[in-house]
DNA sequence: TCTTGACCCTATAGCCACTACAGGGTGCAT
DNA sequence: ATGCACCCTGTAGTGGCTATAGGGTCAAGA
């Protein structure tokens, strides 16, 4: 089985730029070339680029990443870094929910105050000017 | 009142850096200068800024923000637009927690999973890896 | 008066994770 | 031979800052 760029980039739901994105920052391993010098993936690439994916899409960083790639290949050890790196970048996605929640109520308050008048007497832009009552 | 600007930012809460960025991106517009060609900022930059801070902080971009100071100027018309601004934002917010909430109901189930085993095993390294059974 | 140190200035490069060109080469069908 | 889809490299741009280099200014203290 042999992919051109293209083709791996369908397989994978990843932009061909991206994959050469990846292979010039290490995350990929520079497959064989063509006569042409086109790129060759084979399966062991596709599975690489699914797994980055599948952690990319679940919002762990590249760094990251890559360090999920390197515990996946040491098979017999534990697998407590792997819950640990899983478990932080879970902690972090609570907080940005928690901060965008906070977000979320003071936004809705001010829209839900919103008289429909003149800008003069907007809530909105009333909450984003300066302090005047302090 | 004259403020230098590391006056201005210490009362924003803004770096320094940060307010010679938005003066060159044209966010800010350049305040008058002293003889040794210091920044002298007056109340107007300053309530000028809180309001982007405090836009920023709630989560606006910065074009965002252009918008919402070019509206703040034009007192007498209707809030209609500002309404529909904070309202696209929102709408925003609110679908970022979405996603974020469907990512911590995977990680979580991923994390609950994890039997301390090896790598080998390991149900995290699993759900990265390539479809087996499909 | 000199020096120290805190502050200020500009210009430029770096961060993340891509994305979008420009300017060319390859491969296959018509 | 021509067109078109695809591939190649290299570079620059995105947003929203942040950091650094290499200097200038200003006020206080010895």
């Amino acid at each position: 089985m042999t992919l051109s760029i293209g083709e791996l980039g369908r397989r994978t739901g990843t932009k061909v730029e991206t994959i050469r994105y990846y292979e010039r920052i290490g995350l990929l391993i520079a497959p064989a070339r063509t006569e042409g010098n086109y790129r060759a993936y084979g399966e062991a690439e596709l599975n690489r680029l699914s797994f980055v994916r599948r952690a990319r899409d679940l919002g762990f960083s590249i760094e990251q990443v890559c360090d999920l790639l390197a515990l996946s290949d040491r098979r017999d050890q534990s697998c407590a870094e792997v819950d640990e790196l899983a478990g932080a970048h879970l902690a972090e996605v609570e907080r940005k929910i928690a901060d965008l929640e906070a977000l979320r109520r003071e936004l809705s308050a001010l829209l839900s105050q919103c008289r429909k008048g003149t800008i003069s007497t907007c809530l909105i832009i009333d909450a984003l000017g300066p302090a005047q009552a302090e």
